[in-house]
DNA sequence: GTCTATACGATGATAGAC
DNA sequence: GTCTATCATCGTATAGAC
């Protein structure tokens, strides 16, 4: 029946689009079913019946949207090694970074509520919770080792373990600053710096491209 | 007394060596007071009668740690901006990372335990818990305040917005450096790489150093 | 002053009756 | 799909033993 189905969609996506801004607000193990499903104005027994428990609910507010995320960086990061091949010489590494960066920053302007999705991912990296590491860490992994792989053929000469090493203070970087800059609260400092999403990139592009160099 | 006494400190001490333990292994959130009690052999109502509440405790894990590392960091970082007063040049942003990072990447070899105090430290900053990020500002703040004015006067010719958010990506980097460099499951990739924790300050010194100089 | 035993009120996720 | 019951667990408060 088209009004059931409709309805059954209207309650799934309220649910998860209730989820994700309570996540990003008040984290996922801040967030009670019962906040979750009064916010979005459906039963309590809603989120088991669709979802099957909250574990699962979180699985499907990071799949919807970083599944989009991720095609687009892996479609950027594959043609820079395709590219890479054919023309016979080794990627550019700030251009190997730039392909994973700059969609993850401008994730943020691309659809609604996007916002609270990237500030939510931000801090999935070292959430205190088990549950979300692991699931987050499940969806970003292939993600990750893609990136390491191209960033790997950029810089050949880089023993591998430096490599891994500075990958993992340009993705800390990154992710701390998705956090920051979708922070509910965003003055830790007493000073307020704003700044749009395409300056952000054209900031931190030269900043973690000179740290891998260096 | 002195047999109160002593009894006193071991109680509370126990008390905070464990929440410490729990709080990184499991989070703020995370752990029941039940928790840290039961594993530390004392009484459930022992934690609010030392400390009044479970945010107390929290402070109080922080402080005792915090304390003493701000202490080493204020000095250096002080000592940096006398010398280039008395000398006449501006200080070096290398050297003023340095004073910074070296410290704190150290200091979990300094004293037992200290390494979970690490691991906490590097996922406060993200914290999805509000109590956890505000009691962590609070303290971390001055610090941060100090870090920003040396390393505005190191590098005078940059706007104020653009060293605020270079200093935000090495913020970043160091922090997930903390947080994964102690992790309980360090391998989100496969292959584990294992570093003492000087080679991992010779590794982010240039790294953040090259960024901040983009 | 310290520590213990126990109770309270609130809230958590989930399952079964409807 | 919904309503309600259930049962575990939370932080905290308190009364009394040492």
């Amino acid at each position: 029946m088209i009004t059931a189905s409709a309805l059954q969609a209207g309650t799934k996506q309220r649910i998860l689009d209730t989820a994700e801004h309570l996540f990003a607000c008040e984290g996922y193990r801040g967030t009670s079913l019962r906040a979750i499903t009064g916010k979005a104005g459906v039963n309590l027994a809603a989120v088991n019946y669709h979802f099957g428990s909250k574990r699962a609910l979180l699985e499907e507010v990071i799949k919807r949207r970083m599944g989009p995320l991720n095609q687009v960086r892996r479609k950027r990061l594959e043609e820079i090694r395709a590219r890479s091949l054919t023309e016979g010489k080794r990627p550019d590494i700030r251009a190997v970074l730039t392909a994973f960066i700059e969609p993850t920053i401008l994730f943020r302007e691309s659809e609604r509520g996007a916002g609270d999705f990237i500030t939510f991912i931000g801090r999935s990296f070292a959430d205190p919770d088990d549950t979300v590491r692991t699931v987050f860490h499940r969806v970003i992994n292939p993600m990750v080792q893609l990136l390491f792989r191209t960033v790997s053929e950029a810089l050949p000469n880089q023993p591998k373990d430096i490599i891994f090493w500075r990958l993992h203070f340009t993705i800390g970087a990154l992710f701390h600053t998705m956090h920051i800059y979708g922070a509910m609260k965003p003055a830790f400092m007493s000073m307020t710096t704003y700044i749009d999403a395409r300056s952000l990139v054209n900031l931190i592009i030269p900043y973690v491209t000179a740290g891998m160099k260096a």
